[in-house]
DNA sequence: CAATCCAGTCACGAACGCGTCACACGACGC
DNA sequence: GCGTCGTGTGACGCGTTCGTGACTGGATTG
């Protein structure tokens, strides 16, 4: 049976006791500032509220985008009223999506279960693989041809993000706001350094460079 | 400033003033049969409405991108209702995605700085095909049945250019200014030399030679 | 046929862009 | 507190790219 993680910031007010509806279970769970308590395998939900006053929804909603764990997380903000510039705010600090609060349990679940039925493949497939390459995004471990890339946190972001864009060349400034790292900002040439080293760490597993260099561009990552 | 484009069929209701956000500026326009109106360099997303009896919707998608300009938009259906067959046709029909109508202008910015700021991977193949040549305008690469044809820069544009302009006689100040090398002012002849570069790039990929010249003229791309 | 015009090509210098290194700073663990 | 690790930055050097002038050969015109 396929199992939905949901998490939660803010209280519910009902029991966040697991719960199994049509095909699926879903385990709820509070979300604190370290991210997920428990982490199952299967799709992840997290219902972010506003909080309107420190701002700690926006803070919170871009710590799971740049948490690799919660990264892939379908994220859902909780406003407290329908306001405009909120919403925007919301989603460009990487909401997928808003409801207007207060949530209920039904509410969740209705909301969940729609966009789980209408296909919306948001989040990404936890496996990637391409010819010598594979990418476990679970377990946060790259193999070429089997053999282990070790990688630094930063380096899996980036090869990951070129797995999720292969065959498209990519801006510095691509995938600097890719890996979410407009605040604070960050030269371009930077990027460079993080190509090298993560071709060095492939080539150290004995792979091959599939980064190719577009002068005066970006990057591609090349998938035949 | 970025600069985004974003072109609609149908009326809006508000004013469609160009608007600054942010980063980005997004100028408004209107989008016709014949395709935009202006162009500005910089991402383009459209809002084609569905206009179910006679297909119109479909037709306008289909058309945008099979047109070389607007091939890499970002096309949006707005459906008034929510019909699951629909929606797989207006994919099929080369959409992006798509929204339930009707649309405000908050709901256009808020859906474009949405999927603007997550990266949205572009699920469309920007891509011109004629006869044996290809180019893949998001990896940035040409091929001659399918033979890679290795460009520098300068000349990538060159073809992209043409290919942008086929069977029309294009002057050399126009190759110039299409590239966008107005300043410096360059010399008329240094074109001769990007073509014959580019001619030798295509002929050492095993192509032929799409460029004709024309005596005191300019040149042209031949497209059958 | 001669004079002229025009396009193709080559070699060269300068500017540009990229890879890499060492270093500094902060985070983290022992 | 100290050592280690991860990461961003400035600087340096090298290879690539590109505009230019000169030369050549073919086309055009009278």
């Amino acid at each position: 049976m396929d199992v939905i993680n949901i998490f939660l910031t803010g209280e519910l007010g009902e029991s966040l006791d697991d719960f199994v509806h049509d095909q699926h279970r879903f385990t709820f769970d509070h979300l604190g500032p370290d991210g997920p308590r428990r982490l199952v395998e299967g799709p992840m939900w997290a219902f972010v509220d506003w909080v309107m006053d420190d701002l700690a929804g926006l803070e919170m909603c871009r710590r799971l985008r740049a948490d690799l764990r919660t990264a892939d997380a379908h994220v859902t903000m909780v406003l407290e009223e329908d306001d405009p510039e909120d919403r925007r705010r919301a989603l460009r600090a990487g909401a997928d999506d808003y409801v207007i609060g207060p949530l209920t349990r039904t509410a969740v679940l209705d909301r969940v279960l729609a966009l789980q039925s209408r296909g919306a493949e948001r989040h990404a497939t936890r496996r990637f693989e391409a010819g010598a390459l594979s990418i476990d995004m679970a377990a946060l471990q790259a193999r070429w041809n089997g053999e282990p890339i070790m990688l630094r946190p930063n380096e899996f972001r980036l090869l990951r993000f070129f797995a999720e864009n292969p065959n498209r060349v990519l801006t510095r400034e691509d995938l600097i706001s890719g890996l979410g790292k407009r605040e604070p900002p960050i030269d371009e040439r930077t990027v460079d350094v993080w190509i090298g080293r993560l071709r060095r760490a492939i080539k150290a597993a004995g792979g091959g460079n599939p980064l190719r260099t577009v002068r005066s561009i970006g990057y591609v990552f090349d998938l035949n």
